[in-house]
DNA sequence: GCAATGATTGAAAGAACATTCAATGGACGT
DNA sequence: ACGTCCATTGAATGTTCTTTCAATCATTGC
């Protein structure tokens, strides 16, 4: 008795949505159990499915793993993107909206920053990873440079490096979010975003201050 | 014929030479094949030695894996521990000091940052490993923060944070580290260095410039 | 030389895992 | 109501890996 809970899950849903739904379960399984206890084991079970359905709608576990991290890759991209194309946000504006998308909470959570982590460290390994995560940084960091340009231009920073600031906005946002997953009791999102701002108002003094865009 | 090229390597070795070397073959397997490729045979085959060695010189796997990891801790923190002891030197010195041991090309190559990254991600999972590595950070942390403090009483910086210091410079020493290891065409330690410099030349302007210490 | 001790080997056992697939079930159009 | 199509299930398969262990070998002390 008391068999039927329906509602709770429907037998058979479309594909797109069962994809969605095992990423999801990838994401959750890694964050608790980390690649290396990372099963299809341990994802149909975190999704209440059967063991079977992995390789029916993905191929292997493998096209899984990258499935979910081009999933996360592709929300970052959109987040960050959607701001530094807006034509109504000054250089300083736009870099300041791209250091916030990558502090904001959606994002930069303990679960899906642990899967970030899982992947860096198998990327020597996994080509596919690479290429994945490698044209997504290089975006980014091409776009911090044009802006640090731009602001250069604007501010008459002239003992400024571009290149510099783009890689050492790359380092922060690694390096924050890797702090942030191990010590999060220590590091946390409002504070990294301080401390970026801090570097900024270091370089850029004129457009930012400590507190954020001036 | 041709048997015995002897000299290569004795049958026998003292434990602590055996186990060294195995946990200098677990570096190179996990560079090149991440932790999820690196089994006891790949281990004992870069080693030259045979499967059931692990397992006598070290109980599991697990109990390798740890002892590698502790390895490259030990090393690191003895290195920059060695400059931060020394009392012939001005904090902004030691600060500097810090920066250059940790990307020194001994320290910081590809082939031992694999290992630090392929930890990182399977972190929450493993305990061992997470102690391991918290304990070295945070008195990495603290000692920075000590010496930001020292600096800001000697220079009259009024406005600087010291933890601030210490969290964004914990963040570059691994977010540099992650993208060296990535993408070594465009970081490298030099650079990493310099924009380390820059960073601090924009906090501490009279004791560092972006050459370095001042 | 000769035991005795401890290191080394590799085959075998046992566990865990990804993948396959035949059988089942449900939704939807007719 | 019925048939078709596709999603779903989970037992079975075969592979890979860790761990064990009995046999072998080298070294060291006597």
């Amino acid at each position: 008795m008391t068999k039927n809970e329906s509602l709770v899950q429907k037998r058979t849903a479309s594909p797109e949505e069962r994809r969605k739904q095992l990423i999801d379960a990838t994401i959750t399984s890694i964050s608790r159990n980390g690649i290396t206890g990372t099963t299809l084991t341990t994802v149909t079970g975190i999704a209440g499915l059967s063991l079977g359905l992995v390789n029916f709608h993905f191929k292997t576990k493998d096209a899984l793993l990258v499935a979910t991290l081009v999933h996360l890759a592709a929300e970052l991209r959109d987040r960050w993107l959607e701001t530094a194309r807006r034509d109504d946000l000054e250089p300083h504006q736009k870099l300041a909206a791209i250091v916030e998308v990558h502090f904001d909470g959606s994002i930069s959570n303990r679960r899906k920053l642990a899967v970030w982590f899982a992947f860096f460290g198998e990327t020597k390994q996994r080509k596919s990873y690479r290429d994945c995560i490698a044209a997504l940084d290089m975006e980014r960091l091409e776009t911090a440079i044009e802006l640090s340009r731009a602001l250069i231009a604007q501010g008459g920073y002239d003992h400024v490096n571009p290149e510099g600031i783009g890689e050492a906005l790359e380092a922060l946002f690694d390096g924050f979010w890797l702090n942030i997953l191990m010590y999060p009791a220590r590091f946390t999102n409002d504070a990294a975003k301080a401390q970026i701002y801090a570097f900024l108002a270091g370089q850029f003094p004129r457009h930012f201050t400590s507190a954020g865009p001036g």
